[in-house]
DNA sequence: TGGCTGTACTG
DNA sequence: CAGTACA
DNA sequence: GCCA
């Protein structure tokens, strides 16, 4: 991604962050003093919102309390140990204000005995003891569920996504009979915005549907003049800021309801605006392809309401319009594995960083990557099947075409986006149907646009479906951006890099307000050893190792290994035998002919490790084994700088030769698996991966009654309520890869063949 | 409504 | 035991 | 969030 376009990005989320600023004081980063230019650039935002007044009047007024209650949570997350705003009646005139934290220090969260089960608790400091929720003081009514199930359970984005935080918005028509608009009413809720069913002085906005004009409006309210301090838009108003995910300035020209001329100085008729809305129909795509977000953010550049709730398809043509693909066809025939691989490709492993997923890369050698998985398989499904059969397996096909020309890339790169939000916030298995539903996709030749069709295909359901159709149709994805660049969600995803820090230890230094390493340096006194080598050495382990650095990694542990006794094996599996062009870390799987595995660890542990310690080879262990059944051993090793040299002179592009260079012989991940050589197969199995044919194979395994593990394939296996399991069963097989792909009825895979 | 792979190490 | 890691 |  171009660094202007990054640029523009930052932007517009300085200008989210000021735009938050005007209903709360949270000013995370600042930039103030660059943003009087913005608004002139962007044209987006009055200075004098008229939401404030709007706000502080709801505030003023002296009504019931009731549900709809919310905490503001920006503070807590952007101050470092700020604690939870205690917010009540009496003090929400004074929110955005300096509110009296700072005066009750006792209701600082006690982190280390709280569980966080998700961002979203970070957005949600109710849950703190002491903690006490302010509530709006108007009740907002609810619509009529868009279907049976959800009634009156609209759930409300985290706080700091509310866009409508604190708005009262009323609708013309009111009702919520047509399903378009309950939708958009459903939307508002989510978002923040109350809705008031009948007209009342809380009321902030009046939301207009796009084909009605003021007239129709005063005789709604039977009023011959909205007051003042109301707003009156179009729905497409509502639309956008969700779609920027920011309170745009509603005297947009575009906004304007025909008829009320005089909500803007340069009153606009109808007929223009018509003209500027068609017109930015077709801007659209060319501004979500090409232009930076800050661009795009111009409202005259941006379309119709009715596009972000999902019911407009005529600006879609223009996305990646490539033909179908010709597929040859593989004769295997449908075998279980590949229902079940299509279930658990599923948890296709997603770059943690979106942008990385959008450039796909080609690998050399035909190596192929996810690709070929993607066009690999056909779905299974009692549902329709993928409109092209053949795509089917072993699709010749080189990978990357289909990726690169996939037409409905850009709803998968939306979606890979959104499971990898949803993965940082915990939410494991949301993520998985995100990532089952962009397996896919992947495998679909035709173009989804509507949600009709996308219900059609496996894995994707209802809901799924509505937001494939909204994508096609808005490519949601600025509502992303402000994710991605939030320092929050910047540092959740810096933290889970770490070595021995997952989601709940990430979550609970967010929470404790850390945003860096430094911080985690400098303030966590009870870091693990682990985790600070983690940090320490988190660049290295978090970039790639050329395959060439692999093989001599392997070889300089082989080799030793071998000194010590000839006898000994030494596999290279993970990626690498997959056949990667490269490797996030370096998996050697360890055997000896006839030989139990007490002396391969003996050897392993006690002689070779130590040695290579010695050497400077390795250089830290991260995980050790001394038990009885100890399997493995994790560390980190370094190749010797001699060695490393003709690496750096191979590698492609002058920036990483420069990299490499600055950066020597940076540490990487190894993992050694210590194996008996009576169940070497299975070992291979596991530790050549990938993970999702692992978990497709052991699910298939159990499917049958058997378990697959990395020991071996077991049938007969008892398991009791909840499939756990009660014995061990029989040994099928654990010798040989090959067999045991075959008593699990599994078409063999080269291991090139297992990049699923 | 519950399941979505199965195991090993850390603290 | 929960959390993290591994494929 | 999907599916049986």
């Amino acid at each position: 991604m171009g660094s202007d376009s990054l640029k523009d990005k930052k932007k517009f989320q300085d200008l989210l962050i000021e735009l938050d600023d005007t209903d709360d004081e949270a000013t995370p980063t600042g930039n103030h003093g660059s943003l009087p230019v913005m608004i002139k650039e962007l044209e987006t935002i009055s200075p004098d919102v008229p939401e404030v007044s709007a706000q502080e009047r709801i505030s003023s007024m002296k009504r019931p309390l009731h549900a709809l209650s919310r905490v503001s949570s920006a503070k807590s997350l952007t101050r470092p140990y700020a604690a939870p705003e205690k917010m009540t009646a009496s003090t929400t005139s004074a929110k955005g204000q300096d509110s009296p934290e700072s005066s009750r220090p006792d209701t600082a969260p006690k982190a280390s005995s709280m569980r966080i089960r998700s961002v979203q608790d970070l957005h949600r400091p109710t849950k703190v003891p002491g903690e006490m929720p302010f509530a709006l003081p108007f009740q907002g009514a609810i619509p009529r569920g868009l279907n049976k199930r959800k009634r009156a359970s609209i759930k409300v984005v985290a706080e700091a996504r509310r866009v409508f935080k604190d708005l009262v918005f009323f609708f013309v028509p009111n009702s919520d009979i047509s399903a378009d608009r309950r939708f958009r009413i459903a939307k508002a809720i989510e978002y923040g915005a109350a809705w008031a069913n009948e007209w009342h002085q809380a009321v902030t906005h009046i939301i207009v549907d796009n084909d009605v004009n003021y007239e129709v409006v005063l005789q709604t309210l039977k009023m011959t003049e909205v007051p003042k301090n109301v707003v009156v838009v179009k729905a497409t108003y509502a639309s956008e800021c969700l779609v920027f995910r920011a309170l745009l300035n509603p005297k947009q020209h575009i906004y304007n309801v025909p008829g009320h001329e005089d909500q803007m100085n340069a009153s606009l008729s109808t007929k223009e605006i018509t003209e500027t809305d068609s017109r930015s129909l077709q801007l659209k795509n060319a501004i979500s392809k090409e232009m930076p977000v800050a661009e795009a953010a111009k409202p005259h550049s941006t379309s119709q309401a009715s596009e972000s709730f999902g019911s407009n398809n005529s600006s879609i043509q223009q996305i990646a319009a490539s033909g179908p693909k010709c597929f040859s066809v593989s004769k295997r025939a449908l075998d279980e594995l590949d229902n079940i691989i299509m279930s658990v490709k599923a948890i296709n492993d997603l770059p943690l960083d979106p942008d990385e997923d959008q450039t796909p890369q080609i690998t050399e050698e035909g190596t192929s990557s996810e690709n070929e998985s993607a066009d690999e398989r056909p779905p299974i499904r009692r549902k329709l099947k993928l409109d092209n059969p053949a795509a089917g397996f072993q699709c010749l096909q080189k990978p990357g075409d289909d990726v690169l020309n996939n037409p409905n890339q850009k709803v998968i790169d939306i979606l890979q986006q959104m499971a990898t939000y949803y993965d940082s916030t915990n939410d494991t298995w949301r993520t998985i149907s995100y990532r089952k539903a962009i397996a896919t996709l992947r495998r679909t030749n035709r173009r989804i646009t509507t949600s009709a069709e996308a219900i059609q295909l496996p894995f994707i359901g209802q809901r799924l479906a509505d937001k494939i159709e909204e994508i096609a149709v808005t490519h949601r994805l600025r509502r992303l951006e402000a994710t991605r660049h939030d320092p929050t969600d910047v540092a959740l995803r810096t933290f889970l890099q770490i070595y021995g820090v997952g989601t709940q230890q990430a979550m609970l230094w967010i929470q404790q307000g850390h945003r860096s390493l430094q911080d985690l340096l400098t303030s966590v006194p009870n870091l693990t050893a682990n985790q600070r080598i983690g940090i320490a050495h988190l660049e290295d382990f978090a970039s790639r190792i050329p395959r060439a650095e692999v093989t001599r990694l392997g070889a300089i542990v082989t080799k030793a290994l071998q000194d010590i006794d000839a006898a000994f094996q030494v596999t290279i599996g993970g990626s690498y035998r997959r056949g990667a062009a490269d490797s996030g870390d370096i998996d050697l799987i360890i055997t000896r002919p006839d030989t139990e595995i007490g002396h391969i660890r003996t050897v392993v542990l006690e002689t070779l490790v130590p040695r290579l310690f010695l050497r400077g080879f390795l250089t830290a262990t991260l995980a050790s084994t001394n038990r009885r059944t100890g399997t493995k051993w994790h560390g980190a090793c370094q190749l010797p700088l001699s060695r490393y040299a003709p690496i750096i002179t191979a590698i492609d592009t002058a920036e990483e030769r420069a990299k490499a260079l600055r950066n020597p012989n940076p540490w990487r991940r190894i993992d050694l698996l210590l194996v008996p050589s009576s169940e070497i197969g299975a070992a291979m199995i596991y530790f050549t991966g990938n993970d999702i044919l692992n978990r497709s194979m052991r699910l298939l395994a159990r499917k049958k009654g058997m378990c697959l593990n990395q020991r071996g394939l077991f049938k007969n296996v008892l398991r009791g309520a909840g499939q756990v399991k009660l014995a061990e069963g029989n040994l099928v097989e654990s010798k040989d890869e090959r067999k045991i792909f075959e008593a699990l009825g599994v078409p063999w895979r080269t291991p090139e063949e297992r990049q699923i």
